[in-house]
DNA sequence: ATAAGTACGTA
DNA sequence: CGTACGTACTTATT
């Protein structure tokens, strides 16, 4: 094995097999030698018992000198640590998972690509399983592909095999036992990944084949900007920030947003009451909160609360009729009966109680004063982020909780009426584009229609959204008449969609619409508000994400993003830097807009303050 | 057990 | 009859 290494000039096709406990000082020369350079593409595959390492190569053989490390986790996540620190390369991965273990060790990982996230990308939806990403790269129908658990699949390997595991990987173009029947990716790697490090060889080379075929889809979409934009195309641009992204989903998820436990359990118990000791003053507390309600109306009593068609009855029998209770339909009753004022308030409590009570206290805040959530970097739609333990949709009244911890503050970001601007750039409307010039766009809008701003805002919300009902009327025809390149930008993105075809965001999302078979007219127009809406939202996120993974990349060090939030950034920064992190996140976003929106006259702006509390940045 | 419907929190 | 998401509860279905 020591021959192997001191081979520096490994020939395509060769593997090096690495111990990774006395592995060479510079394990990169191994991988220079087979072809990486700085900059280039790196595969990463981990095992149980290592990882491999695989460069993409430029020109010649497409499949070059591969490293693999065998040893513990935290030995071989070293040897990769010293990799990334020489060579800087790009790593790719089947998902951003991958990155979890080099997280978790602090090691910085200078670039990525994600292939879930670029078939995500691509091809729409939210599949992003490694058996699915091979099957529609190489244009195999995925509902074909051998499922895990299947036996004698056709094309497995034989263990009547004699070759040596290195000669079985350099079989069949590299790719070992990886290719089964038809063409497809084995099945139970796909879901478990490969058993061993040799076998990440071929893993590992597939990925690649992937990547080839990713990269070339990413270059060759359209480029919104035009043909003086910069390079590299804005395939490849949004491909590069959608993998960063995923990387920061999973780091987030890792990390965790700071939390006070005590603001937060006095929070949760200035609207419920303190912990309940035992599962009967639970009960007992819940029933005094319910009778609160019932007790405005005299044949109340019986009601369940929880229960909407109960809770119709007793408003019924209140003299308020209303076709459902939600609260903006009790909203206007108010002050007609006080079960109303009462009902509403009650619904918050509950919210608090069952959601955001002690229960999520308990499970989602860690001893160390974290709320964790997993993260996605981005939905099945349009783009976006999401997360869960609340960390997309923590109740105002809980923000008092979210706390910078001693000698840190929160920078909060957010950028201002970031919807607009993206339609301005993305249906290259020169007139609305020049609206984005004032910080408050609404009112060079408001203007031009002459309207006021309350009405101006509403008109080009409703025709970003399709609202059909309100107030909206004459002010969108308006709109029509002076922004018409942006508004027959939404109008064909919403034809689109209403016919069940897909559409593609600015950046090269595919979105599905839900396909060209006949519907009713309000499944119809249902669909074309979402392509309406998700050519700007999803655009909107995708600039976002680009702002956010730059910003991450810019920050000083102890300096980190806790929290996305579609428009919002926020990041828990060392008190000494502060400053220095607010003018860089106004930097970056300038750098990021003007590559981003190249040529557009568009401007964004972003609001940001220093706090020690969420809630104490203005909103 | 699982799905659908209702409701509500955030952007 | 503005979009997206996540969570929890009830009711209906398997």
């Amino acid at each position: 094995m020591p021959d192997a290494l001191s081979s520096a000039t490994a020939a395509p096709g060769v593997v090096v097999v690495v111990d990774a406990d006395r592995a060479p000082d510079d394990l990169s020369a191994v991988l220079e030698s087979g072809g990486l350079a700085p900059g280039h593409e790196l595969a990463l595959v981990w095992s149980p018992d290592g990882a491999a390492l695989v460069p993409a190569h430029r020109a010649g053989s497409p499949l070059g000198a591969a490293v693999v490390v065998r040893g513990q986790r935290d030995t071989v996540v070293d040897a990769v640590r010293r990799v990334l620190e020489v060579l800087r390369p790009r790593l790719v991965w089947w998902s951003a998972d991958a990155g979890r273990p080099l997280l978790a060790a602090g090691v910085s990982v200078p670039a990525s690509w994600d292939l879930a996230g670029t078939h995500r990308l691509l091809h729409g939806g939210s599949e992003s399983d490694p058996a699915v990403v091979w099957a529609v790269a190489h244009g195999l129908d995925p509902q074909r592909r051998p499922r895990a658990g299947q036996l004698d699949l056709p094309g497995a390997p034989t263990d009547t095999e004699t070759t040596s595991p290195t000669e079985a990987t350099l079989a069949h173009g590299g790719l070992g036992d990886v290719v089964v029947s038809e063409g497809f990716l084995r099945p139970d790697w796909a879901e478990h990944g490969p058993p061993d490090a040799e076998s990440a060889v071929g893993w590992a080379r597939a990925a690649l084949l992937v990547l080839g075929r990713h990269a070339a889809a990413v270059a060759t979409v359209p480029d919104p900007r035009g043909p003086l934009a910069p390079a590299p195309p804005l395939g490849v641009l949004t491909a590069w920030s959608e993998s960063a992204a995923e990387l920061l989903a999973v780091e987030l998820g890792v990390r965790g947003l700071p939390l006070d436990r005590n603001v937060a359990q006095r929070l949760v118990a200035d609207r419920i009451g303190p912990r309940p000791r035992d599962a009967a003053e639970a009960a007992a507390t819940r029933t005094a909160r319910d009778d609160v309600v019932r007790a405005h109306v005299p044949t109340g009593a019986d009601t369940d609360l929880r229960n909407p068609a109960q809770v119709r009855d007793l408003l019924a029998r209140a003299g308020i009729t209303v076709p459902d209770t939600r609260a903006w339909r009790l909203e206007p009753f108010r002050g007609a009966h006080p079960v109303v004022a009462a009902l509403i308030d009650w619904r918050k409590a509950e919210r608090i109680a069952t959601t955001y009570g002690y229960a999520w206290l308990d499970r989602d805040v860690g001893p160390d004063g974290r709320l964790r959530g997993s993260w996605t970097g981005c939905d099945g739609a349009a783009g976006r982020m999401t997360a869960s333990a609340g960390l997309h949709n923590l109740p105002a009244e809980l923000r008092p909780a979210v706390v910078a911890p001693p000698g840190t503050v929160l920078v909060r970001a957010d950028l201002g009426q970031i919807e607009p601007r993206v339609l301005a750039v993305v249906s290259g409307d020169r007139a609305f584009a020049a609206a984005t010039t004032a910080d408050d766009l609404y009112s060079p809008v408001a203007d031009r229609l002459a309207v006021d701003r309350p009405t101006a805002k509403i008109a080009v919300l409703a025709a970003m959204y399709g609202q059909t009902s309100g107030a909206a009327g004459e002010a969108l025809r308006g709109l029509d008449r002076a922004y018409p390149v942006a508004m027959a930008h939404l109008r064909r993105a919403a034809d689109a969609g209403a016919a069940g075809h897909d559409v593609r965001t600015y950046g090269g999302r595919l979105v599905h619409t839900g396909g060209p078979a006949a519907v009713e007219e309000s499944v119809a127009a249902a669909r074309g508000r979402f392509a309406r809406n998700a050519v700007v939202q999803g655009a909107a996120a995708e600039l976002f994400k680009m702002w956010a993974v730059s910003v991450r990349t810019a920050l000083p060090p102890g300096a980190e993003i806790v929290l996305c939030l579609h428009d919002e950034l926020l990041v828990q920064a060392p008190e000494s830097v502060a400053n220095d992190v607010v003018a860089l996140v106004h930097e970056v976003l300038e750098r990021t807009a003007a590559r981003w929106a190249a040529g557009s006259g568009v401007r964004f702006v972003a609001d940001i303050s220093v706090v020690r509390r969420w809630s104490d940045a203005k909103g």
